[in-house]
DNA sequence: TGCCAGGCCCTCTTTAGGGCCTT
């Protein structure tokens, strides 16, 4: 099964249309289940980064300000990840930024994304709810690092995202589970997964 | 000065409103 880059950026704000900038960016390759390459680091995007924001992520200005240039980090960033397709807990936050940063950078934002909260709305709606962490405890998996920085928040959704094709394949029989599947679940009603899992498990049969 | 996102999902819905999820 090809590599998919599970993505995490933490940042000044909620949205780079409102001047919200990325203060740090960390990229988990998955492969087969297993993460087989990291990336992280912290950027300078030449913004202030307010107390809440310190508070809730422990970066602080003078961490931001000692960091490489923003643009130098998303080329790094986007040689990282190449074709990969990507994930992200809540993806159309951490899309926005990755397609923000990167055309900052003066560079493509071609690949696609697909979101663990839609995933885990549709395989798990038992759950007490879909944020990230309360996910990784109601799974019984391990919490890597300090919650609110980019790699522990990246490996905490690789390991969502692993859990999510496991039990893809062993408890609802769906053979690959990659991203293309991912997409096509998360993008069918609430309504017609059961139906759709269904399916993709009848076409498993040999 | 005051205000500030947006896509998804549920329901006391569909001519709408409010909560979730991310920083």
């Amino acid at each position: 099964m090809s590599p998919i880059a599970v993505i995490d950026f933490e940042t000044t704000g909620i949205s780079p249309d409102q001047g919200a900038r990325a203060t740090e960016v960390a990229i988990v390759l998955l492969e087969g289940g297993r993460v087989v390459d990291r990336f992280q680091s912290l950027m300078n995007a030449g913004t202030w980064v307010p107390p809440f924001i310190t508070q809730l992520t422990g970066i602080t200005n003078a961490m931001v300000q000692a960091a490489p240039a923003a643009a130098s980090v998303m080329a790094e960033a986007a040689r990282f990840v190449g074709s990969a397709p990507m994930v992200a807990h809540n993806a159309a936050f951490d899309r926005k930024f990755w397609q923000a940063e990167l055309a900052l950078a003066g560079l493509p934002a071609a690949q696609p994304f697909a979101c663990t909260v839609l995933l885990s709305r549709r395989l798990y709606p038992q759950a007490p709810n879909h944020q990230l962490g309360v996910l990784v405890d109601y799974h019984g998996l391990p919490r890597t690092g300090q919650a609110h920085r980019a790699l522990a928040d990246a490996e905490m959704a690789a390991a969502l995202l692993a859990r999510m094709q496991h039990d893809l394949r062993t408890r609802w029989g769906v053979a690959a589970p990659d991203h293309d599947l991912l997409v096509q679940l998360q993008r069918c009603t609430k309504a017609a997964v059961p139906t759709l899992l269904a399916q993709l498990a009848a076409a498993a049969q040999p």
